[in-house]
RNA sequence: GCGGGGAUGGUGAAAUGGCAGACACACUAGCCUUAGGAGCUAGCGCCGCAAGGCAUGGGGGUUCAAGUCCCCCUCCCCGCACCA
């Protein structure tokens, strides 16, 4: 099956797929980047350079110089600040850890998707670490046993291409990439127990891929059969579907990409469709979106295969049909090309064979523009007959070029009455046109022989089948069931169920990834490598080239080994693993990365399943259906118990610039590093969180950084100019009933703004509006700076409560603003991590008054203040006796008077 | 074609059926400054001197009241797509 060919074959990984295709284009286009990106880490300079100071504007010109920090310039200057944190965290090392389950403490697992190493980070990747870190620092906050790991998806493609352009190893180039990606995260301070970090391109992981293979081969789940792959004749090996282009291949324009037949690895995912379509409908924690996509994807039909005998033989037609009722309409048989029969009903014939040709050839073209769809339907008689089991009727057997050979049976019965695809083609090529069903209320069937119908039927709700012998009169549904279970009694067919989704390929041609621990003995065929011989190490040092075929099937003391069984000459199963292999479990190993097991069961079972997977929706097919399927399987080897890797799954939106993601072709990447020297990384997280909802695409612009990074600063001088340091034993209690008014007031906003903040975590997640809600509690706080004042008459507890308090707020969003504050008042900083979660109460939230609009007819006419939760009936005398009121209703009639506690009085008037 | 998500000021965006535009950005004016690319103050949907009117892609409807609910339509983005 070609489409799913194609998506299997990709190199990709959960890490980034479009990050890839950028990689591949850069490198292909210039490759002055890897360059400039090499050189710097041969000489050691593998994190950015951080100085604010020194930062040279790339892209991103709009944006201001960075500013000169003179004497009065009061604005807060986060590289130091943000260094120094970073430095105290990174000698901190369980900072990050979690508890023992013995501590008690509800567990929450949240994993962002591991990146890609191709270099650096983008601002996809800082803002969806963004919202898993404020996630997660909130859940520590609240009182959870918190996990949340980071890790690289550190096999693919990119790896190889850079050897070729820049000769150098794919190892050392990935593990210098993650070294800087890593150096990036930290910076960013993002709160990765590294204890737990992996890489899957190193052994102690990949023997892991390896030994998951040994358990699915075993079971049958692993296999070899022949499939069709990209082939570039020039390249004389297989491509990845990124590195085909418009039909030919990356490397040599002009050189159109064949479909070879190849022996290739698959796994029998297929066994577990049902199950992966019916576990979506319970999957309340995932969007609707990819659930959707996951159940077209996986394509469940029912239908039922009928047997069709070749007129004059034995030979048998199988057609798969999901309306065996309209069978009586069927008045031809249609072949898909490729279909085993074909060469046989054509012969020698050179007009049929040329057709044929011609259909493979628009079908290949068609498939690879990607517009399969709107290809002109052909097709030729055969001139072979076909009988139908139902009426013994012959019915000419025909090619068409709609009919997919990787769908049903590569054969369908073509009833042009009841289906638009047959009409179509019937029409074009003048073939009979049955009307074997029609509405119940228009049971008079047209005159015979009528050759255009003006509206078919072609499907109609509520029909009865008619000119079908038997079985006339019965509705559709039915008809079905007793079609499809005559077929059966009869031996020519049966109610069958077809899905759309295919057998895994994981066979890639390829040097960077997994090999697979088969060997091919001369004596004893096809071998595992026993386990206990496990890891297949990569060999090192390899040459790696496009050219003849895979790598590693030129490193002899790889390639060429003694068979385990019985020492003979045997060689090595030299395909490589589909990243999508390793990314299809690394969460597993998280819990508990140890070298005698993937990951110990008992640990992974306190863990799993993950209480929020959080990642971009490019990945709502392949990694998360192969993550479901491998999670179900090692649930079957009895490796864990949970039936699905992750209990709630959110997607977020991409960053775009311009109306356009971020690209190097299109000139509008806004590099993290750039931001982060400038503004910081608290503000460059905070900016991505604040400038749209997690699940929107976030429209990049350069000012909007400058407007948190200006909130951030407001904040550092509204605690550092007046900070409410409280002393040892300094009582922090006071009454809030002796508060000023205006003292009041701020605690009113501050617990309104906790049960905002509070809300959003709890609920939808819109962030924007958390942080929206804690500038306006600065804002209310800084109009009335008087009361934080070093001579305020406010109590100094109140002001120590509110700057406390409003810093456990910012800590999730902006963590190193919030220690550097907090040990400003103070407090331990060490503790701020799981320092409690502020609590709002209600009583000092709620307003005192409250002012309502008077409407006439819903329009505003007037506004008044009147004590909260007043009464209907005050409420509505207040408003008659209003000035602007009375002025209002004279000449008019009242008709009724409609209150709204707290929010409105509406009077409508007639006149 | 099918499925999903969108459309609100100059911009990003707010808004349990109840004052549309919170919070920011940009802009304008002023203050402070040797200077301002810092900070502070004020203004800022559109029309209008004002009173007021008009405004949430377009058109209908329900309602005392609609960005929000219902029906029809347009456009944009993302998946899937000759699936029998």
């Amino acid at each position: 099956m070609a489409d799913q060919q194609k998506s299997t074959q990709k190199s990709d990984s959960p890490g980034d797929i479009l990050e890839q295709v950028v990689e591949v284009v850069r490198e292909a286009a210039e490759g002055i980047v890897e360059d400039v990106k090499g050189v710097a880490q041969e000489l050691g300079i593998v994190p950015p350079p951080a100085a604010p100071h020194a930062a040279a504007p790339t892209e991103s010109a709009s944006v201001a110089e960075p500013r000169g920090r003179a004497a009065d310039d009061n604005r807060y200057d986060p590289t130091p600040v943000e260094e120094k944190w970073a430095a105290l965290w990174e000698s901190d090392l369980t900072r990050y850890a979690p508890e023992p389950p013995s501590s008690g403490k509800p567990k929450y697992y949240v994993v962002e998707m591991l990146p890609y190493p191709s270099g650096a980070l983008h601002m996809g990747h800082v803002r969806n670490y963004a919202i898993g870190d404020a996630l997660a620092r909130y859940m520590w906050m609240s009182g959870h046993n918190v996990l949340h790991p980071m890790g690289w998806d550190s096999f693919g493609l990119p790896a190889e291409n850079a050897a070729i352009k820049h000769h150098r190893q794919p190892r050392e180039w990935t593990l210098g990439n993650i070294a800087a990606m890593k150096a990036q995260m930290k910076r960013l301070g993002f709160s990765y127990d590294w204890s737990r970090e992996i890489a899957t391109c190193l052994p102690e992981y990949y023997r892991w891929n390896q030994w998951f293979f040994l358990k699915l081969f075993e079971k049958g789940l692993a296999y070899k059969k022949k499939s069709k792959v990209n082939w570039c004749s020039d390249c004389a090996t297989v491509l990845a579907n990124e590195q085909v282009v418009d039909g030919c291949c990356w490397r040599h324009e002009g050189t159109l990409v064949e479909q070879r037949e190849l022996e290739q690895w698959s796994v029998r995912i297929t066994d577990y469709s049902e199950e992966l379509l019916q576990g979506l409908d319970n999957m309340e924690g995932w969007p609707e979106k990819v659930r959707t996509m996951q159940r077209n994807w996986i394509g469940r039909s029912e239908g039922a295969n009928v047997d069709f005998k070749l007129d004059g033989g034995e030979t048998k037609i199988t057609v798969f049909t999901t309306r065996i009722d309209t069978i009586f309409g069927a008045t031809s048989i249609q072949l898909a090309p490729q279909h085993p029969l074909v060469a046989e009903l054509v012969g020698q014939d050179p007009n049929k064979l040329a057709s044929l040709e011609q259909m493979l050839a628009d079908q290949k073209k068609a498939r690879e523009e990607g517009d399969i769809g709107s290809l002109d339907k052909k097709g030729f008689d055969t001139g072979h007959f076909a009988i139908n089991p139902f009426n013994q009727e012959r019915v000419p057997i025909w090619v068409a070029n709609y009919i997919l050979m990787d769908y049903g049976t590569g054969a369908i019965m073509s009833v042009p009455a009841h289906d638009e695809r047959d009409f179509e083609f019937a029409n074009k090529y003048g073939i009979e046109v049955r009307i074997v069903i029609l509405p119940r209320r228009e049971q008079e069937p047209p005159e015979a022989g009528q050759p255009e119908h003006p509206v078919l039927p072609f499907v109609a709700e509520d029909s009865l089948l008619i000119n079908s012998g038997p079985f006339n009169g019965l509705a559709c549904e039915e008809a079905q069931k007793k079609m499809a279970e005559y077929a059966e009694e009869q031996g020519f067919g049966k109610a069958t169920i077809t899905y759309r989704l295919k057998d895994w390929g994981i066979s890639r041609q390829r040097y960077w990834g997994t090999p697979i621990p088969i060997l091919y003995c001369e004596k004893c065929g096809m071998v595992p490598v026993p386990e206990d011989q496990l890891p297949v190490l990569l060999p090192e040092n390899v040459e790696i080239t496009l050219a003849g075929g895979s790598p590693l099937t030129r490193v002899k003391e790889f390639y060429e080994v003694p068979c385990p069984k019985c020492g003979g000459i045997a060689r090595r199963e030299s395909d490589t693993m589909d990243t999508f292999v390793d990314s299809s479990w690394y969460f597993y190993r998280y819990t508990s990365p140890i070298d005698t097991a993937p990951f110990d069961s008992d640990i992974a079972n306190y863990w799993f399943p993950m209480d929020q997977y959080i990642g971009g929706v490019e990945h709502a097919i392949l990694h998360l259906m192969y993550s479901r399927f491998w999670t179900k399987f090692m649930r079957d080897i009895g490796l864990i118990k949970n039936d699905e890797p992750a209990k709630r799954l959110f997607t977020q939106g991409m960053v775009i610039k311009n109306g356009a993601k971020m690209s190097k072709s299109l000139g509008n990447v806004v590099s993290p590093d750039d931001m982060v020297a400038r503004y910081g990384a608290d503000a460059t997280r905070l900016y991505t969180l604040f400038a749209a909802p997690p699940d929107r695409d976030l429209d990049w612009q350069d000012q909007g950084v400058e407007g948190v990074y200006r909130f951030l600063s407001r904040l550092y001088r509204f605690i550092t100019e007046n900070p409410a340091r409280m002393a040892a034993g300094e009582p922090r209690e006071y009454n809030v009933a002796e508060l000023a008014p205006d003292a009041r007031k701020v605690l009113r906003k501050l617990h309104q703004t906790i049960q905002r903040i509070t809300d959003d975590f709890q609920g939808r997640w819109h962030f924007n509006t958390s942080v929206a809600a804690m500038m306006e509690l600065l804002n209310a706080c800084m109009v009335r700076q008087e009361l934080f004042s070093q001579n305020s008459t406010a109590p100094k507890a109140f002001r120590a409560e509110v700057q406390r308090k409003l810093i456990l707020l910012l800590n999730p969003f902006a963590p190193y603003l919030a220690a550097e504050l907090w040990s400003t008042l103070g407090e331990d900083t060490h503790a701020l991590l799981r320092h409690p979660w502020p609590q709002a109460d209600p009583a000092l939230a709620k307003e005192e008054e409250v002012e309502i609009v008077v409407q006439f007819n819903g329009k505003v006419r007037s506004r008044l203040t009147v004590p909260i939760d007043a009464e209907d009936d005050t409420v509505r005398q207040a408003a008659l006796n209003d000035e602007k009121v009375k002025e209002a209703l004279l000449g008019k009639v009242i008709v009724k008077i409609i209150v709204v506690k707290n929010k409105l009085v509406n009077i409508v008037v007639r006149g």
